[in-house]
DNA sequence: TGCACAAAAATCGTATGCAATCTTTTTTGC
DNA sequence: GCAAAAAAGATTGCATACGATTTTTGTGCA
């Protein structure tokens, strides 16, 4: 880490809320898969291991429950989302829905930096596809999302680019949860595919390649119901 | 107020927290132009005209600020949102995006109860626009909204409709805001021709007459600066 | 009068305490 | 031995308290 980042880190934990940072590495742990969907955050145990009063920790939880990463029940606590196919569904038909429009409008701000971070960015998924292992597995998933998040901030829109990021921190808890292990790498071509399009700024391509790519990523997801779903959701599953 | 009506707002303060209704009542204030943009919303003064504590008062303003309808300060408090144009562009922008697709998905899922449904919506629209007054205005800007809302929730995916709460609240924000007064009622013959098209389950019609629905509501805003905006923002105004 | 500076008031950020609710364990009756 | 009830323990919901920060007020000096 060079001056630069010490700066702003140390700028970000003192400006901002200490409850936002917290919700930085929760999610972060969600979507890693560190954090088993379904396993219980405590305020008590959160707030102790983040060194914080249970007034901080529980701000942070209501952060991600309105993400959708944490399901709250009233009086009994928080709990790490355990999205259902539907809910898988509706997460992919919303990026369907969205995701077209951004790439479209990334072809018009994209600029010559923001390719070179694009290619960063390729650069690195392909080292954590190379490697093997659960943890490059996990990396793999998190850098995935990272591209579609940075589309997003080049196509200039502060509220979709919310949207996303609500959309693909859940679409990782999705692909953690459905995800056939063998098929995942296949987005990495996608990805480059895009990169060319809004190097060539042809939007309708783009807006074209981004569709299919998202019908790809759901296509390897095995959504049918495994057990009986009223059983799996009374187990807490 | 019917029995049922005071049943359920009830069992709702009961079940739900209470932080959630008085969410709900700031944000209706804030929409319907109650609460002026730029407004300070200190938790104390929310607190004891809610009759709860800080605790309370700071989470529903909490949750405000994640929907973009209040602006918090660290140290400082919060505040009614005050849209810059460029952000309400991108409130637009993110609508044209979304609302199209939420046409074509309401037109594969609507039933005949949802056309009584809208059809009893577009009489309410109708009787605020009859009448005359800021009073019916707010209200006329309040039941356009719901329209927009009930064909969400017809769609039936609970993703975008929790994004289309928070595009049509921030939408009431910025035609308050910027809506030029008299070309505000031409809303109401589009509604109307878009619940044929759903009649009709036209889906292209549908995404059609959406589309251009939301370009005569951002025709009918003045997004021109008005004073330098650096100037209106230094005094918070 | 205008400005700089200091004291006071208001407000926020956070920790902590207590009551209410839920969960688990123990006890009790059959 | 097992089911139901009761008690103990844990956890949340909420109010309140206190230090930190910001804003306002007041005062002296040019």
């Amino acid at each position: 880490m060079n001056i630069a980042d010490q700066v702003y880190s140390a700028a970000d934990s003192a400006t901002q809320d200490r409850a936002q940072t917290i919700r930085d590495q929760l999610r972060d742990a969600i979507v890693d898969r560190r954090l088993a969907p379904g396993t219980k955050l405590s305020e008590g145990e959160v707030g102790t291991l983040f060194d914080v009063s249970r007034t901080v920790a529980r701000a942070a939880l209501q952060m991600l429950s309105f993400e959708g990463l944490v399901r709250t029940e009233r009086n009994r606590g928080a709990f790490v989302a355990n999205p259902s196919p539907e809910e898988a569904r509706q997460v992919f038909a919303s990026r369907r829905l969205i995701e077209p429009g951004i790439a479209i409008a990334a072809c018009g701000r994209v600029t010559a930096a923001d390719i070179v971070a694009f290619k960063a960015q390729l650069d690195e998924e392909g080292r954590f596809i190379a490697e093997r292992g659960p943890h490059a597995r996990r990396s793999e998933i998190k850098a995935s999302g990272d591209f579609h998040l940075l589309l997003a901030s080049v196509a200039g829109n502060a509220i979709l680019q919310r949207f996303m990021e609500e959309l693909v921190a859940r679409s990782s808890l999705v692909i953690a949860l459905y995800g056939r292990s063998g098929a995942s790498a296949c987005g990495h071509s996608e990805h480059t595919g895009i990169v060319g399009a809004l190097e060539s700024r042809d939007s309708g391509l783009a807006s074209r390649l981004m569709l299919h790519h998202i019908d790809h990523i759901e296509a390897d997801l095995d959504l049918r119901v495994r057990a009986g779903p009223a059983l799996r959701e009374a187990l807490n599953f």
